[in-house]
DNA sequence: TAAATTTTTGACCATTTGGACCACTTTTTA
DNA sequence: TAAAAAGTGGTCCAAATGGTCAAAAATTTA
C-alpha cells in the first residue's frame, strides 16, 4: 500500500549495477574477497569509489549479490534432469552443460570455488538447504534408474561430485591445465568432452 | 672456506619455524594469502608478530616456503607410478594415495588449490617445467600400456586431470560435500574409494 | 660467572583500505 | 522551465595491517 521504494530500477541503475557486477566478477575471481579492493573494482568499472558505494552499501554487499546470482546459474542445469528421459542421455547432457559453463564462465566458476574453499561463509545455509533438497531429488532419480536396471549401480551422490569436480577443474585449475597441456582451447575442450563422455558411459552402462 | 652462516639451524630455530609454518597453514588455507594477517598467524603460533618476522622476512616469505614444501608432497605419489607394474593397479594405487592426501591433509590441498585458482603467481613456472616434465613422462607410460592393449584407450592427460580433480574435491570442497552428505568421515571416504575404484576400473579395463 | 650471541617484545611508523560526507552536476518530473 | 530527485566525485577519516627498531630477556659460549 505504502511501499515508497520504486520496485523497478531505473535504466541507469540497472546499467551501473550491471557494470559494477561485471567488474567485481573480474576482480573477485582473481583476488578473492579480501584481496579485491573497492578501488580496483571502481577502476575496472570505470567509476569512482564513492559512486560504487552509492549503488552498493559495501564491498561485501557486491560480493553477496554476485554470488547469489551465480548460485542460480550453477544449479540451473541440475534442474533439467528428468526422470522420464533416457538415463545416460540425461547425465551426459548434464555433464556437457557443466563443461560448457567451465568454458564460457570460468570467472564465475572460480568465484564459486573460492567461496566454498574458504568455508562458504556466505552460502553455507543455501548449500545445506535448497541445494541439498534438489540434489537429493536427483539422486533419487539416479537410484530409481539403477533399480530399474537402466544404469550400473553407483553411489548417486559421488557420481554428482565427480561430474562437478571433473568439469569445474577445467575452469578452476585452468592455469595448471594450460601449463601442462599447451594446446588451443578448442582442442582442449573437445578432448575433455570426449574423455568425460567415455568415463561416464563406461561407468554407467549396464552391458 | 669462509661461509659464516651456520648451515645447521639451532633446535629453537627449527621448532619455531615449524610452529610458524603449522600456524600459517591453518590461517592461509582458510583466509588465502591476502586474507591472512600476520597477527592471525602470530596468534595461532603463540608468538608475537615481530617474533614471526624474526624468523621470516615477510608474510609472502612464509607463504612461499610453505607452498614449496607442499608441491613436493603433491607430486610425490606421481613419481611412484612405474612402467613395470600392473597398469590398473598402478593407477588405482595412485588414486588412493591422492584420496588419502585429501583426507589427511585437507589444509594443504586447499592452500594449493587457492594458489592455482588465483593464477598460481608463485608457482606458475614450476607447473610448466618440473611438473610438466614428470607428467609427460607418466602419460607416456599410460600410452605405452594402451599401445600394448593393457588399458582401454583414453587421453592420458585428461585421465590425470580427472584423478586429481575427483580426489581433491573431497578436501577442497569438503564444506559442500559435508553439507550435502551428512555422514561421518569414515563412511564418506569408504564410499568415495569404492566409487572412484569403480569409475577408474570401468574406464580403463579392456574387457 | 662474565661476555657474547641469539631470541623476544613493546612501541612505533607508513601505507592501504573501507567507508562517510557534502557540495556539485545531471536527469527526471511537474 | 523550474523544482525535485538521482547521480557523481573530491576530500577526509579511522581502522587494519605489514613491517621496523631498539632495548630487554634468555641462552650459549668462553
Amino acid at each position: 500500500m505504502s511501499g515508497s521504494q520504486p520496485k523497478t530500477l531505473s535504466r541507469i541503475q540497472r546499467e551501473k549495477r550491471s557494470a559494477i557486477k561485471q567488474a567485481a566478477l573480474d576482480v573477485f575471481s582473481i583476488y578473492g574477497l579480501r584481496g579485491a579492493t573497492l578501488d580496483k573494482i571502481a577502476q575496472a568499472a570505470g567509476l569512482t569509489k564513492p559512486n560504487i558505494l552509492y549503488y552498493y552499501a559495501s564491498k561485501d554487499d557486491i560480493y553477496f549479490d554476485l554470488l547469489n546470482g551465480l548460485l542460480d546459474d550453477w544449479v540451473a542445469p541440475l534442474r533439467k534432469i528428468v526422470k522420464t528421459g533416457d538415463p545416460l542421455h540425461e547425465i551426459l547432457n548434464y555433464m556437457r552443460a557443466k563443461l560448457a559453463m567451465s568454458r564460457e564462465k570460468p570467472r564465475e566458476s572460480k568465484l564459486f570455488a573460492t567461496e566454498i574453499l574458504h568455508g562458504a561463509p556466505l552460502t553455507q545455509d543455501v548449500l545445506s538447504t535448497s541445494l541439498k533438497e534438489i540434489l537429493d531429488e536427483k539422486v533419487a532419480i539416479i537410484e530409481f534408474w539403477i533399480a530399474e536396471g537402466r544404469l550400473a549401480p553407483v553411489n548417486g551422490y559421488h557420481l554428482f561430485f565427480s561430474i562437478w569436480s571433473m568439469t569445474q577443474h577445467y575452469a578452476d585449475f585452468d592455469v595448471q591445465v594450460k601449463a601442462l597441456l599447451q594446446e588451443d582451447e578448442e582442442t582442449l575442450f573437445k578432448n575433455a568432452d570426449h574423455y568425460l563422455t567415455a568415463v561416464l558411459t563406461r561407468t554407467l552402462c549396464t552391458d
